[in-house]
DNA sequence: TGCAATATCCCTTTTTTCAGGGATAATCAG
DNA sequence: CTGATTATCCCTGAAAAAAGGGATATTGCA
């Protein structure tokens, strides 16, 4: 009998989905786990035929998870199923080779489909989500790819520390960090500080 | 026939929730809307015995909701059930008059228990919550309180507006603005700009 | 009504950032 | 190897913010 194993740390929602492929795929059955760490001691001692994986998990980021579950086992079938409609979020779960990308906020029509697509070893995205990735109208501004150094210091700026504390900590000039610092800047096309930090915050580059 | 409203955009969280009380407390009938407006307009035509919140609603916060829903209807019974475990949500939702507080990760039993206590009258607080509450060990720190025009001066400067941009926005001096912008900083115990905007995005003052 | 909190306006000095350059090693992938 | 990217360092001048005062309306609540 296949299996699905539901990683999330929510019960009223791996609830929902085990009931949900109960009465509606009965011939797969279904195990649980709310964590990442759970779940890759799960898969050591069993076939999955679809990885129902939130984003969202306590110990660690579905991404990471679905990264590490892929290099371990090369041909799982992994349907993320969160909330979170952010652009990098999703460009980073593809490119962590997940093969589905849905939300809660699907209808279980949709998401009936989706396990059946990722199971028959297709890709499956929401449309609200398939938008976001074509850029349509408002779609979030691409982000800029910043280098580790970059990532660094961004950091630390939107810690409080001035240039000089920066250079200090990092053990180069203050001119550096200026280099630095306007880089950012050029590349998130941003006026100062203020809203440079807002948008690292927001899209998630600094984690918080 | 005593009636449960729930106001949910997620389906498989509303469905969950809706065949945990059909399975448990069968004289609830359930009714469900996917956003505040559409609750609202429920309240006007029926009586809830208690309402199930969610707080990231997509039309408005369910904190919102809850004080709209409580201004026209003094006895409202209402539990909010969500995934957002930050202090400042908690204390906003409890000042907004909401009988109970569970997280999404509370399991079935938790889930129950609090319905019953909030329906009959009491308040329920999940453990995990109350310890937030309570100032435990690593709590979020205290956030100030901010006036409004604290508020709106705090989000300019988050979109990247100097003094002189903010004071010719809101028709005052820019004199004015570098006062609120030192409140700010005194309030927010921050050294810069930088670290000031970081912690009003993280902690959910400024919403993005 | 009267006090406290809020919002407003003003000044100086120092520090930091921003905008505009330019230049040289080190690293890394094709 | 070679060229592109990255990380490093340097300069100047203007603009903005931070730190430090102080002062006067207005508003809302007790």
């Amino acid at each position: 009998m296949p299996k699905a194993l539901i990683v999330e740390d929510h019960p009223i929602v791996s609830d929902s989905l085990t009931n949900l492929i109960h009465a509606s795929v009965p011939e797969l059955e279904c195990y649980h786990v709310t964590t990442a760490h759970d779940g890759l001691a799960w898969l050591n001692g069993n076939k999955a035929a679809i990885i129902l994986l939130d984003i969202n998990l306590p110990d660690m980021s579905g991404i990471e998870f679905g990264t590490i579950a892929r290099s371990r086992f090369r041909d799982l079938k992994i349907l993320a199923i969160t909330s979170i409609e952010q652009r990098h979020v999703v460009d980073q779960a593809l490119a962590a080779g997940i093969n589905g990308y849905i939300l809660k906020s699907s209808d279980t029509g949709e998401i009936l489909e989706a396990v059946h697509q990722v199971m028959n070893g297709n890709k499956f995205i929401s449309t609200s989500v398939a938008d976001l990735l074509k850029g349509k109208p408002n779609a979030n501004a691409e982000l800029p790819v910043l280098t580790r150094r970059e990532v660094e210091v961004l950091k630390l700026i939107a810690d409080g520390l001035t240039n000089q504390e920066i250079a200090d900590k990092l053990f180069i000039s203050a001119w550096t960090v200026d280099s630095h610092r306007k880089n950012l800047l050029l590349k998130f096309n941003a006026k100062n500080t203020a809203i440079l930090v807002k948008t690292a915050v927001t899209s998630g580059i600094i984690s918080f």
